[in-house]
DNA sequence: CCACGGAGTGTAGTTTACTTTCGTCGCCCG
DNA sequence: CGGGCGACGAAAGTAAACTACACTCCGTGG
């Protein structure tokens, strides 16, 4: 492979809109109405000259670059690369919902989308004090329940999936009666893992806050500001706008799910040799559930008419 | 020479660096060289001039200028603009596997970073032809039952939940046993959706075949050139290479969750207001499950010590 | 075996773009 | 009401990008 530069050579790329909008009170009259322009079209601005936008803007060559310095910027070319940058990167502002006469392409481009720049957003955001914190208590759990009902369910599960595959003590009930029931079982030393998207889910709110009647420690994974996240000891906050009126939840889910990745794999990685240890002796014991890789094109027998997908 | 993967989906600026390689064989050898350092040292290229490139690789400027034009560009600024664009989206290009000695925010980094770059390289090489196939059956499924065993598995129980919600009359069952007499009941008219991260799972491939007997319409969401995908009428390739060995698979689920959104979706739209008036039902029906907002701060009794998470 | 032609490349010169210097204007403060 | 300061632009200088043209190498046909 090659060399493999400072991934955001000097600042972040992304957030330069940003910044400028941000700047954009510091600056002379002059360079203001530069900024604007750049704010408005940054599409145009990437392939103008010095001059041209100079003349577009109705200012002179020289405002343009000491624009481009008060932005703390050398060279004007700069400017055009990290708004070039800018505009490219993950569904600038517009967080386009899916509207009824999109076709497929664009389904699938908004979705992606969508998931993508919720993961930068949750990424920006996320509370490590608190995912070190929850980390802690999960390594230290003398038994773990996770909690979720409805679309959150199976985060659930694959949280208790997770979990136990690390030699953690995580369980998971399947209906909401046992849940509850669960969780007026633990005590203190003991966690309940919730999740909710909306943060407002009764059942998953009633569960937390008996859980935190025996003095176990509540984690939730779920919107700040709600009642779960009131309830919760530690909250791994996750703050995914999105249109929930209609649709499932969608990109919060996977906001969620790669939180809980963040969660095992920093619990794997604590636990230390112990953990891996565990992982390896469950993958092991999988491992006649798999077709190896040598027989697999035998045991195809590819019937006629089959194997549609990469075709037109 | 290294390979570069296409950063971002969409068309024109993203796949830059794709096209680019694929473009590679038909240049004069003078252009290949050059072709070879841009796709080695994007982040170079895009501060560099003309002729410092030229320098750099050791030809003329006009040779630049020519490796420029041919590939479809009209001036040398406007491949340092598509350069500049495709090396951004957050993850450079090493899809960096998590260390025993990373520290947290290491681990998040990693992970959310690796989560978006699965997620890009998915979006631009899904197949929307199967995608659109896919789609075309469910909707006049007959019965669907949903396959997969695993960490698979909570993926078929979110496939049941979303298309359920849609008012389409979808399965799963909890164990292996159940999935596999299931399979042997289905029928022509019938889709069975079968979630794997490895293809190779042996369970699964056996109900995708179990279930292709039956002339019921195999779709498949997981690796391309593996058993379940050979088995597939319609393949929804998600080709995500990762770590499996140690950890649990990560990465790639969240590109299933996001392929099987789209499915969803789409799937939405396509039944048009009759499943967008079953969601409603579903979502009413579910209401009194809600905390209503106006309530959220009183019913959330606030005990002392807790509250924690936000701050450092 | 040599003349011819075309592909591929480089040299030199022109045009365009960017940057700096410096001077003017207007405003605030003394 | 004039000296100083900040904002701005004109013009000149410098760097970058582009074009025209010439050379070389190699294969082909006379």
């Amino acid at each position: 492979m090659s060399s493999v530069p400072s991934p955001r050579p000097h600042d972040a790329p992304d957030r330069f809109l940003e910044r400028l909008a941000a700047r954009r009170a510091h600056l002379s009259p002059s360079e203001r109405r530069v900024a604007d322009f750049v704010l408005d079209h940054p599409d145009q601005v990437i392939r103008m000259s010095i001059a041209k936008l100079a003349e577009t803007v109705g200012v002179s060559e020289p405002t343009v670059l000491r624009f481009v310095r008060a932005l703390g910027l050398q060279r004007y070319p700069e400017l055009k690369l990290l708004v070039g940058q800018s505009i490219v990167s993950g569904t600038p502002y517009v967080h386009a919902d899916v509207e009824p006469d999109d076709d497929l392409g664009t389904i699938i481009t908004k979705l992606f989308d969508s998931s993508v720049y919720v993961l930068n957003t949750v990424h920006a955001s996320l509370d490590r004090a608190a995912m070190a914190a929850a980390v802690d208590r999960l390594a230290t759990a003398r038994r773990i329940d996770c909690f979720g009902t409805g679309a959150a369910s199976v985060l659930a599960i694959e949280a208790q999936q997770k979990l136990m595959r690390l030699g953690v003590p995580t369980v998971i009930y399947a209906d909401t009666h046992l849940q509850r029931m669960a969780a007026a079982t633990l005590g203190p030393g003991d966690v309940a893992l919730c999740f909710s998207h909306t943060g407002a889910v009764l059942d998953t709110v009633k569960m937390a806050r008996k859980a935190a009647e025996t003095g176990a420690t509540v984690v939730a994974v779920t919107r700040p500001g709600t009642p779960l996240a009131a309830a919760a000891d530690i909250l791994l906050a996750v703050d995914a706008r999105e249109n929930t009126e209609v649709y499932a939840p969608m990109t919060s889910r996977v906001a969620h799910a790669v939180v809980l990745d963040v969660l095992a794999t920093a619990l794997a990685l604590r636990l230390g040799e112990s953990g891996l240890a565990r992982l390896r002796e469950v993958k092991d014991s999988l491992a006649d559930l798999r077709i190896p890789p040598e027989e697999a094109d035998e045991t195809a027998p590819r019937r006629p008419g089959r194997g549609r997908g990469t075709g037109a």
